[in-house]
DNA sequence: CGCCTCATTGGACAATATGTCCGAGCTGGA
DNA sequence: TCCAGCTCGGACATATTGTCCAATGAGGCG
C-alpha cells in the first residue's frame, strides 16, 4: 500500500481549499469509489480517518444531477449533529470514475442562529412576561449620560434648556410612572426637587 | 477554440458540488492558469463568463499554504458586495499546474445577520430612549389574561394559588415597581387591596 | 345544624412619596 | 449696585403604599 495515492495528490488542493473555506464547519472526504475507502479527510467531524470503510452504498439510491453530483442531503451523526452534504463523483482523465469527493457541513450552528433569528422576528406568545425594565435607576443614567455626551457638557454644567430637553427625554420615555422616580432623576441631573418640579411643570404647560 | 476544454470534463463535478453546497451565495469559477482566461462559472454572481480574463495577477502576492490553497482572503463586488475567497491550484496528472479553481463566498447576508444578532446582544448606546412600557395597565391585564385562558377559569373563580402564582409572575415581572400598580392589580384580579398584600407578603416571605 | 378554621374584606392608620409653594440666596447683565 | 430670573431647602398639602384589625363569609366536619 502506498503512502500517498496519485489520486490524492491530484485532488487534495480542492479538498484543501473547500475545507479552509467553509472551516470549522465543514468536513470534507474523498472515497476510494472502486475499493470503498476513504482516502483523505480534511477537517474531520465524524471520527472517520484514511482507510476507513466509506458506507458509500447509500449513494446508489440517489439519483444524481447530469454533472454526476449527488444532493444536497441529509446525514445525522451520532452526536445528533445533522449535516448537509453533497457528492461528486471524480474522472479520471479517461473518464473512469476513480474517486467520491464529500463535503459535509454542519448545520447546527446555521439552525441555532435561525432559530434565534425567527424567535426574536415573531415575538411569539409564548411567554408575554418579564419585560418592566428591572435596573430602571441605570436607565435614567443611561439617558442622561447619552445627553452629556452628545453635548459634551458634564451634569454640573447642563443649562436650563439642556435640562427641559433631557427631562422631555425622561417623561416621554414614561420615567415618571415609575415609583420614586423623581427624586431619583433629580439627583442624576444634579438639581433639586424642588427645580425638577419647576422644570417638569413648564414642560407640560408648552405640551400637555 | 474547443466547446469544451477537457480540464472542464475533469473538474466541473467539483465546481458543481461545491457550488451546489453553498447557493445561491456562493460562485465558483474555474481559470485556466496558462491562458488567463476563465473556463467556467457556477452560480455566477460577478457577471463574468467563460472566456473573460481572469485578473489572477492577484495571486502572486499571496502565500499559498503548503498544499497550494490560497486564502481565504478578501475581494469587493462592483456592487459592494463582499466576499471570502479562496483559490487552489489543480494540477494535471503530471504535476503541472493546468488551473485554478476559485470560490467566492458572499458575505453579506452572514454580515447582516451577525450584525442583527451583534444588535441584539448589545443593547447599543444608539437611542436608549424610549422603552418604560407605557401602557403598563393593559400588560397586566394580559398576563392575568394568559394564566386565565390557560387555566380555563375566569378570575372571579381563581383559587388562592392562582393568585399567588400570578403574582408572582407580575412581581417578577417588575410591575410593582410602577406606581399606583397595587390598585390596578388588586382590580385586574378581582381581590381587595388588603388582600393584594396579604398574598403579596406571603409570596415574598417564601421568597425574598 | 353548629362549630371551627382560615381567607377575605372594608376601613382605620402609619409611613412614604408626590406635588406645591414660598422666602432666602445666588448669578449675570444693565 | 440693582433687578430679573433661577435655584434651593424646607414647610406643607395630597396621594399612594403598607399594616393591622375586627367583622364577615365560605367551606369542612362531626
Amino acid at each position: 500500500m502506498t503512502n500517498t495515492d496519485e489520486r490524492v495528490r491530484l485532488w487534495s488542493p480542492v479538498c484543501e481549499a473547500v475545507a479552509a473555506l467553509l472551516a470549522p464547519y465543514a468536513e470534507v472526504v474523498l472515497h476510494d469509489v472502486r475499493g470503498d475507502r476513504v482516502l483523505g479527510v480534511w477537517n474531520p467531524m465524524s471520527g472517520r480517518g484514511p482507510g476507513a470503510p466509506s458506507l458509500l452504498g447509500e449513494l446508489d439510491r440517489l439519483a444524481p444531477s447530469p454533472g454526476g453530483v449527488y444532493g444536497p442531503y441529509e446525514k445525522l451523526l451520532a452526536d445528533g449533529r445533522r449535516l448537509s452534504s453533497v457528492s461528486a463523483v471524480l474522472r479520471d482523465p479517461g473518464g473512469e470514475p476513480s474517486a467520491v469527493l464529500c463535503v459535509n457541513l454542519d448545520r447546527t450552528p446555521l439552525e441555532q442562529a435561525a432559530a434565534l433569528l425567527a424567535a426574536f422576528a415573531a415575538p411569539s406568545a409564548s411567554r408575554p412576561e418579564a419585560l418592566f425594565e428591572q435596573d430602571w435607576t441605570e436607565r435614567v443614567q443611561q439617558i442622561v449620560g447619552a445627553y452629556v455626551r452628545e453635548h459634551g457638557r458634564p451634569v454640573e454644567r447642563l443649562t436650563r434648556e439642556d435640562r427641559l430637553a433631557v427631562l422631555a427625554e425622561l417623561d416621554r420615555a414614561g420615567v415618571f410612572t415609575v415609583r420614586r422616580a423623581p427624586s431619583v432623576v433629580a439627583g442624576a441631573l444634579r438639581t433639586s426637587r424642588s427645580t425638577l418640579y419647576a422644570l417638569l411643570a413648564e414642560l407640560r404647560r408648552s405640551r400637555p
